[in-house]
DNA sequence: GGCGTCATGTAAAAGGTTACATGATTCC
DNA sequence: GGAATCATGTAACCTTTTACATGACGCC
């Protein structure tokens, strides 16, 4: 039931709408979460029932009404008992790995072009990932925890990217050779 | 549905039981996909009824009967096809990642502890698949490429927990200073 | 006229986990 | 006596995705 812990650290981090919540969530979410938006209106729904979240109701002219949801204090005890708690070890379930085992089945072109724009992708991702990182550097409040959580994960992110662009430069040398 | 598909590689590379299979896929699967064994006795019924995949019954004294399943022709067309399609790109979804991200919530001594213990995990998997890259690199049949496929999908494993390894000293080394 | 953005949701289907069920053997 | 291994499966539940549904505005 993570979905539910992510959602409430993007409420406590800052105030939102669903809308806003899932489109933070579809770019990863920090880098560590994914999700749709039926699925986030659903929790946010018992997030709410559960009295762990609340909203208020705002009309807009042009545009149709929102609400803008907030982290409560129950809440915020809820989610510090999480963070308390262990978490398991996230299973690995990538696709592509799958087909790089039995890679001798493939028309070696067609391989090596999916390699290629996986590469343009991924070092797409970690540029971003890198200039978010510059930001974060310049940023007043370094030293502060609030700033140095986030920045760690950020870090996560950008050193497993790394290790993916060299993979990829490994797999590419090897199919280029074939 | 790559679950069906990990499993027609599981098998185009190995002949086994569903009971092998789950095994094989609870400790990763070549490091690549997880999956537990009622979901994959599930999906064997499938895949035989969609004639991709066939067994043989075995009798065995002192054991349970036991199903030996095989790749058909039909089931090694079909994977060659779809590892000929280019598959979405895995999405993130590490629940440790959004507790780093609200570290400053936690209990520090707890969280360290949380982070060393998934250190020593991390770094034992890493060990364990250096060995397999050892024991791969002495192989004979180097440079044929269902030797050298298998290869790099381990390269993938060993660059990624390489990658954690470091973060985790980043990690451990903010929370000891704090 | 069609597409993208803002904004909400419901419903059905697919994918995955956990609990239940059985039963013999071997090892501590 | 209890746990682990081998070997199969069903059923209930939870999680996630995809399709459906509505509606106004601005842009090309």
């Amino acid at each position: 039931m993570s979905l539910r812990h992510a959602i409430m650290v993007d409420l406590w981090r800052e105030d939102g709408t669903g809308y806003e919540i899932a489109k933070r969530f579809q770019e990863g979410f920090g880098f560590s979460w994914k999700a749709s938006h039926p699925q986030i209106y659903t929790e946010l729904k018992k997030l709410t029932d559960l009295g762990w979240v609340e909203f208020k109701k705002v009309e807009q002219e042009h545009k149709p009404a929102k609400k803008i949801y907030t982290l409560t204090e129950d809440g915020l005890e809820a989610l510090k008992e999480w963070i308390d708690t262990p978490v398991d070890i996230a299973p690995i379930r990538d696709a592509f790995l799958i087909k790089m085992a039995a890679g001798s089945l493939a028309t070696p072109k067609l391989f090596l072009e999916e390699v290629r724009e996986r590469k343009v992708i991924s070092d797409e991702k970690l540029k971003y990932f890198k200039k978010i990182e510059e930001v974060m550097q310049k940023e007043t409040g370094k030293g502060n925890p609030e700033v140095e959580f986030p920045f760690l994960s950020l870090r996560a992110g950008i050193l497993t990217f790394e290790a993916y662009s060299h993979w990829f430069d490994e797999v590419i040398e090897y199919l280029e050779g074939l």
